[in-house]
Order: structure tokens, then C-alpha cells, then sequence
DNA sequence: TTCTATGCGGCAATTTTTTGCCGCACAGCG
DNA sequence: CGCTGTGCGGCAAAAAATTGCCGCATAGAA
């Protein structure tokens, strides 16, 4: 639930890198089920958007990137009544100033220098499916004005036109920013984002569903192996492990480059832990040394919960253990253990 | 956004998620008794904007987003003199340049390159009924002026157009900012302010009427349950306990949108506290901290303690109770013991 | 349909926690 | 000095929690 943001940057072809993944979808979409979605969180959310996609409520899909938050938007649209309809996606990250309206609303011929022709904007090419919105959280503030009208008002007109062309798609937007705080911040107009977060989904990082990760990995090394004709790749065991304890801070998109790499780099035969990259061993032996922060575990919280607790009743007894003891309903006994257990000075 | 009564036999299901409210609104003002006005407040100010609805002085609605501003200034309309006449709304925050003095004063054929059409604006389309401005404050302060002249001159002229038409439309305007401190600051004009502000209401936030979330509750429940056919959809008791706890910073819309979302997400039955975002228990939770200093032995408080985590366990592992165990470092027998043991119904 | 994964609750073994009892130390006080 | 109240920690019994294993039921995928 928690995104670590970060990451816009390094990441050229935004459109580009999950292809397969989506073709895969593509092919598979239809009978429906096929789809990778192994862990049980990913489960969940694969009903949450089958439920979702039988209504026209706007859907925000949160996610960091690389988590394949566009793939959600196409199962959506896919399960959804708009299944034939059209899908537009529009990255509104990489789009400032004119391009942004241009991009989004069209024009007509001769609507400034170099319009010469009539263009469609995102909001005619959706006709009546689903206009899916990447990164809907860069978009510039002046510019959420205009987009929060059309919503308003479902309707809109090209740069240059003179009539008001019908809005009827269905609103999918992704963003890996927490719109919460950028609201707060007013970088965010509110009453956008109270009309695009109807529906939120939130799509775990890779690193909180391991399960999933030696599939996609062998997923990934097929198509690529069958893509550069090098057949009769495996991947280690141990190169597995490795794989499984990685943090992937870019998610799917990090793995399937990192196996593409693999496979051009490969001699053919099996890929062992040293044909990794360095930083992963590396990561992955200091995680080991660390032991995870355990932050949700059960122990944790009853932890912090006591120990909130004694204080508490410590400052209540004016100091006196015997009385903390007493109010807390516990033996001045177990009182002891547990401040010692706790390493508490009080 | 209060409404009342459910006889929803009239409900089409297909218009905008607001737009049914306003159809139900349409039908129930007339008898006008029908609004939903729990809180004493609220009744207040129902009766305030009864009064207010007999005179045709301007009326300033204040409230935050989401409070339903809108929805007062229709009822102004319903209730007044102007019942039968056109109630004109626009949204003042969308507008900026040249397209708010079009939206506004309309525009003769030819008065401008793509203009060929007689356009008529909203001072013209509200004729002798109301003219509801939501977001004035918005309005940037060199339309401030065109705005204030015709408040005064109670006359305005098409762009392009030659020959003064009359304005005689009620003004009721709507705003979420403070707009004597844009006076003050001087990004607000004060005779416009003071033209408008002639009666002022102002309408509290849904955190400040608790009373009125439970029957909103209720309601968006059984329109969405109509809408997406589910019907027999319930909300336990301690989920409307969460829900009048939360502080709902989007107001009745949020209150809507969650509504809808549970809706749409639920299998039918009974709609508990785990279905409900995870940001929801924690700010009830902690605000049951704050306040809650109670004899609290230590029991309690680990009971307390551990009944969160494990409903924020519970909703990380997209509902799976071995999922849940495994990020609370537990066996699933001993999850079963607590759970049983503390009665959760997840 | 069968197979599989999940969920439920009873039972018993095991582990952990709690508690009472003890001796000891220390500080305040008559 | 002796008395008293508080606090510390070892020890072992008692209580409680945890866990594994079992059979059974159910839902969904193959």
C-alpha cells in the first residue's frame, strides 16, 4: 500500500518495455484468466478489476512504476461493456505546455503555424471506450484546469473549433505519486482527484509478491529466448535466489531488462548467480545481514503497544513500578520481565 | 447531497454519479420537504435558505469542496420565485482568458476567427432564473471587473455584439476559499465581494455534522446497490462506526465515491470495517489514541494492538488468512485462535 | 469430475509467559 | 539499631499461547 515514488527519470520508452507483457495479454485476455497473477494479493486485485470493469466509474490505479499499472488499465478495458471500444493511453508525463492541449483536445487546420491539417486529441480518439491516463499526477496545474472542465462538463472542442465534440470514454488514470499529498501541497486540485480516485487500486512493488518472480523470470527468458534464437536457456538455482531476494526498485520492467540482458549476453547453457550484475549479490548479502525490519509482523506491534502502554501507566503511577503494575493489571513481577525484555528505562 | 426518502422508482441508472442525486433532488424539491437535513445545523440552515429563497438578493455559499454547495444553490432555485424559470450553472474555476468572458457574455456570429455561430452565454441562458457561480473565487480579477459592471448595469452585450440585453437573473455564487482574505490580499475585488456576499451561508463540513453520515451513508448505498444491482448490500454497525469517525477532508463526495467503490468491490452481504481503506482505521485509530486514556490495562491495550495489525495484515494480503499469518510471523492456527478469540469477523 | 488450495476447529505436545516466593539491597525514619 | 516500603532478579510451578497434525468442508482451477 505504502509507494516509494521516485524514479521518473532513466527510463526511456515508457510505451515500450512491457509490450510483450502486453501482448501476452492480448493473446490471453480474452479467455481471460491466463494472465500472470500469481501471488494471492495479485489474485485479489485481478477480481478487484474484473468487478470494477463492469461500471464507467473512473479507476486510479496507484503503483510504482514498472509494476505494470498500464497493464491493469487494458484488463480493464478489456473485461469491460467497452471491450470492442477504442483504447487510448496518453502519457501525460512526458507532455508541458502546448502539447499537452494539443495532444489531448486536437486541432483544425490552420488552429496555429503548423497545424495544417485536422488532428485528433485523445479525448475524440476514446471515443466511447476507456481513455487511459499515465502519470496523471504530472500533469501541470494550469493544464488539470482544462482537463477537470471536459470531465465536468463531457464535452470539449479541438484547438481552433468552433463546436463541442461529445466526451463519452471511460477514465483509467495510473500515476506512481501520492496524489493524497500532493493535494495537501495544492499541487494537485482536489476536486480532480476526488474524480478520478472513485476507484483506486494499488498494485504492490515486485518485492512485496516474490512468488511471482521465477515465473516472470521464466516467462521472460522464453521470449527472449525465442526472440534472439538462443533456445535451451536456464536459469540456475542459486541465480534464482538471488533473483527472489532482490529489491527490484524497478519492478517488472527492471527484471524483464535485466533477462533480456542475460539472454544476448548468454553463451547458450545454463545462467549462474556470477552472470548477475554485481549490485544484486551485493544487495542481497547485505539484506541477509540485516534481517528485515519485520515491520508488520504480529510481535512488532504488540511490542510498541505495551511499551506505549507501561510508559503510560508509569507516568499515571508518579513513578512508582509497584503501582504501574497494578494499574496495567499485570504482577509487579512480569512488569519486571517485560521492562528488562523491553530494555526500557524508565 | 442530503436527500431523503427512497423511492427510487424513477432512477435511470445511467447518468452521472451526481446526476441522480440532482434528478431525485428535481423531483423531491418541489414538495420540499424532502431534503435530507439531520444535523441541527443543517436544519438551520435549511431554514435560512428558505427564507433567503423568497428575495432576490445575492447569495454567497462557503464551504469546503465536496460539502454540496451546489446543491443549496438548487434548492435556493427550487424554493424561490424562479422555480419555473432557468437555473443556469457555471463553473467559474475552469474558466481562465478568453473562454470565460465566451462562456459568460456569449457571442454574435463572426466576432471572432471560428466564431460563425450565434453563441449565447450564461448571463444570457439565465433569463430571469438563477445564475449559480460555483468557484467565484476563482474568477481571475481582470474578469472581476467585466463581471461587477454587469452586476451593476444589470446589462451585458454579446462579443461582437452591438445592442445592450438585459440581465435579470438571480445571483447565487459558491466558493471554497476564503474570500475576505483574497480582499484583503487584493486578489479578490471587494465591491464584487460585497456585492455577492449580500447573504452569506455557510455550510460546515461533514466532519462537523457526524449526525448526517450515517443516513448519507445509507442512501449512496442504496443508489449505487440499485444501480449496479446488487441489492441486500448491509453496513455493519462497526463499519459505520469507522465511517462517523473518519474526517472526510472531500466531504460528501469522498463519502460517495467510497460508497460506490464498496459497492462495486463487495460480493453482497455485509459490507465490514476490513472492506474499507487502510488509511481510514489509522487515522480512527489514532485519533482513538489521543483521546482515549481509559484505566487501559495492559490486556487491553495488546488486545487493541494486535486487533489492528491484524486487519492491516488481513487487507495486505488481499484477504487471504494464510497470507495474513505469514506477514504477522504467525501460524495460521494461532491467527485462528485470535481471531476467534476476539470475535473479528473479517 | 477430480485436484488443489484455503479455511475451520479439535487435540495434544511444546514453548512462552505469568506468577508467587524467595533472598538481597537500599533509603527513609523513629 | 530495627522497621518498612520499594525495587531487583533467580527459580520453579502454573497458566497460557503457540504450533503441528488431523479430519472435514468448500471454492476454484485443471
Amino acid at each position: 500500500m505504502e509507494l516509494r515514488t521516485h524514479d521518473t527519470a532513466g527510463e526511456s520508452g515508457k510505451n515500450l518495455p512491457l509490450d510483450d507483457l502486453d501482448a501476452h495479454l492480448e493473446e490471453q485476455l480474452p479467455g481471460g484468466t491466463a494472465f500472470l497473477f500469481r501471488s494471492v494479493g495479485m489474485r485479489a486485485l485481478r477480481r478487484v478489476a474484473a468487478q470494477v470493469a463492469a461500471s464507467d466509474a473512473p479507476v486510479l490505479i496507484v503503483g510504482e512504476s514498472g509494476t505494470g499499472k498500464e497493464l491493469f488499465a487494458r484488463f480493464i478495458h478489456a473485461l469491460s461493456g467497452r471491450r470492442g471500444k477504442p483504447y487510448a493511453p496518453v502519457n501525460c508525463g512526458v507532455l508541458k505546455g502546448e502539447l499537452f492541449a494539443d495532444k489531448f483536445f486536437g486541432h483544425e487546420p490552420g488552429a496555429f503555424t503548423g497545424a495544417n491539417r485536422l488532428q485528433k486529441g485523445s479525448f475524440e480518439l476514446a471515443e466511447d471506450g476507456t481513455l487511459f491516463l499515465d502519470e496523471v499526477g504530472e500533469i501541470p496545474p494550469q493544464n488539470q484546469v482544462d482537463f477537470l472542465r471536459v470531465l465536468e462538463e463531457r464535452k470539449f472542442r479541438r484547438l481552433g473549433g468552433e463546436k463541442d465534440l461529445p466526451f463519452r470514454a471511460r477514465i483509467v488514470a495510473a500515476t506512481n505519486r501520492r496524489l493524497q499529498d500532493m493535494v495537501r501541497e495544492g499541487s494537485f486540485r482536489a476536486d480532480l482527484f476526488y474524480r478520478l480516485n472513485v476507484i483506486p487500486i494499488s498494485v504492490p512493488p515486485l518485492r512485496e509478491r516474490r512468488e511471482e518472480i521465477p515465473p516472470l523470470a521464466e516467462h521472460f527468458l522464453e521470449i527472449f529466448g525465442h526472440r534472439y534464437h538462443k533456445k535451451d536457456l536456464t536459469l540456475a538455482p542459486d541465480t534464482l535466489k538471488v533473483l527472489g531476494s532482490y529489491s527490484w526498485p524497478g519492478n517488472v520492467r527492471e527484471l524483464k531488462n535485466l533477462i533480456e540482458r542475460l539472454v544476448l549476453m548468454s553463451e547458450g547453457g545454463v545462467i549462474r548467480p556470477t552472470d548477475l550484475p554485481l549490485e544484486m549479490d551485493m544487495e542481497v548479502a547485505a539484506s541477509a545481514l540485516l534481517d528485515g525490519p519485520a515491520s508488520l509482523s504480529l510481535d512488532a506491534a504488540v511490542k510498541e503497544a505495551e511499551i506505549r502502554a507501561i510508559r503510560r501507566a508509569f507516568r499515571a503511577a508518579g513513578g512508582s513500578r509497584n503501582e504501574t503494575a497494578r494499574i496495567l493489571q499485570i504482577s509487579p513481577r512480569t512488569l519486571r520481565h517485560k521492562v528488562s525484555a523491553y530494555g526500557l528505562k524508565l
